[in-house]
RNA sequence: GCGGGUAUGGUAUAGUGGUUAUUACACUCGGUUGUGGCCCGGGAGAGCUGGGUUCAAUUCCCAGUACUCGCCCCA
């Protein structure tokens, strides 16, 4: 027996209307809030991602889902959305269009990562740019676009959490400081595997290492905000007053740095209050230096993930109503094999005129139709075939919720049939 | 990459070193001489793979595999 692939999973029809119910909320609010979609290929060359994301990262180093195609190429199925949507901006040179440009996405996204609850090697992410403006406004416009959303859905035991890791000049002189702060400390000579690497590759990291003996270095480390220029400061400023005319209380917190290289400025997290592993329902913020390092014009821009199946299991745990559309059914069972014609006939003759039906499958008893009737919400069921009384033309329609039952003839059903186009 | 847990009909579960391997739901047949839900009765259907211990293993041990959970990291 073959099954699903790990950390993959089969999207039943019993789970659907929690992704009909996502999708309709997030595509609605796309288009009010002026994002339009867009859609990208699956796979891209692999230095897309290793410029876009940075080829330190965990995501790139460890998690990528690459192989060599037949013209061997270096192929990698997509492990995040923004790079892609950065490519085709730059490809289709919606630079020279009107600013900003504003796009949503819904797509799988690849990691291979070990899977575990709310962490899946295949999953889902909805996201949105906005790419052509570095206007602050636009950063608390994406937070406040997660923020509402996710409260639409339903959900409101969420936190904000934010910060601003400066632009490309903060960075450097930041991290130029930390790494001389580090190296001098004691932590040089007890510091983790993990961060060893970090040091040289990728040293913001340092400030979220989970360690116990490296979260003690923290707290005396160099802070981020006396490295930040004016600009980048006021830039702060101006997206936390959006956030507060928005009513969305957030929390400052000044480790929170990303693991993808692109971020400048404004970064924020929001997470689920719920105590466990994987609570990280949306990640982003601003990335004004990927469109020039993906060979573009220096193009500023911001954005989000949301992942799509922690959503809906935030949504499931939390009990919220789901209003589902429930279409009255019909199903047409015959009795005799005279009959059997009939039967695809009228089911024909039901779609035609935009009735849900289907016909019973062969083989059942007449006893066994009824129960999968019952099963599957049908709401009446049409027995044709033979009468005991021996009255040929006529048809037995059952309306299963009251159990009542009566005799018409063919020539009624036909009109009952018809009657539903009308309307 | 590292660590923990689990593996029994389709699904969910119970139990056992030896007899016919439990129960529920689903399926199927019947009670109702072709009519669902509730009830009652019948039927079919199961111990991951490989090795070890043993007279005997589904049960104990080891390995593999799968699933699952946690760490790292992320959505």
């Amino acid at each position: 027996m073959f099954s699903s692939i790990r950390g993959t999973k089969d999207i039943l029809p019993k789970d659907q209307k929690f992704w009909d119910y996502f999708k309709n909320e997030a595509f609605k609010q796309s288009s009010i809030y002026g994002f339009e979609r867009i859609d990208t290929p699956t796979f891209e060359m692999t230095d897309l991602f290793l410029r876009g994301i940075g080829i330190g990262t965990d995501i790139v180093t460890k998690e990528t889902y690459s192989f060599i195609d037949r013209g061997e190429n270096n192929i990698t199925l997509r492990p995040e959305g923004t790079a892609s949507v950065c490519r085709a901006y730059i490809q289709n040179a919606m630079y020279t269009e009107s600013q900003p440009k504003k796009f949503y996405y819904f797509t799988s996204i690849f990691r291979y990562e070990r899977p575990q609850s709310g962490r899946l090697r295949e999953h889902h992410q909805f996201g949105i740019e906005t790419l052509g403006s570095n206007d602050p406004f636009l950063d608390g416009e994406i937070i406040q676009f997660a923020w509402n959303l996710l409260s639409k859905l339903g959900l409101n035991k969420l936190n904000l959490n934010l910060n601003t890791i400066g632009d490309q000049n903060d960075r450097a002189n930041y991290i130029k400081s930390l790494k001389s702060y580090y190296t001098k400390s004691d932590w040089d000579n007890t510091k983790c595997k993990d961060c060893e690497n970090r040091i040289d590759t990728n040293t913001l990291r340092i400030l979220d290492c989970k360690n116990k003996n490296c979260q003690n270095y923290i707290n005396e480390a160099p802070n981020m905000i006396d490295y930040a220029s004016d600009s980048t400061i006021n830039h702060f400023e101006k997206v936390k007053n959006y956030l507060d005319l928005s009513k969305i209380k957030y929390t400052i917190n000044k480790s929170l740095v990303r693991g993808l290289d692109y971020y400048t400025n404004t970064v924020f997290e929001i997470t689920s209050k719920e105590n466990k592993s994987q609570n990280a329902l949306v990640g982003g913020g601003r990335y004004n230096g990927l469109i020039e390092q993906l060979g573009g014009p220096s193009t500023p821009g911001t954005g989000f993930g949301m992942g799509v199946e922690r959503v809906i299991n935030e949504i499931i745990e939390s009990d919220i109503n789901i209003n589902e559309k429930i279409n009255s059914k019909i199903l047409f069972t015959s009795i005799d094999e005279n009959s059997y014609d009939k039967k695809i006939k009228y089911n024909l003759i039901a779609r035609n005129n935009n009735i849900n039906s289907e016909i019973s499958t062969e083989g059942k008893s007449l006893k066994a139709t009824m129960r999968y009737a019952n099963n599957n919400d049908f709401s009446i069921v049409i027995i044709l075939g033979h009468e005991p009384q021996g009255n040929n033309n006529t048809v037995s329609i059952k309306y299963l919720e009251s159990g009542k039952q009566e005799n018409i003839s063919e020539n009624e059903l036909l009109t009952m049939l018809n009657k539903n186009n009308d309307e």
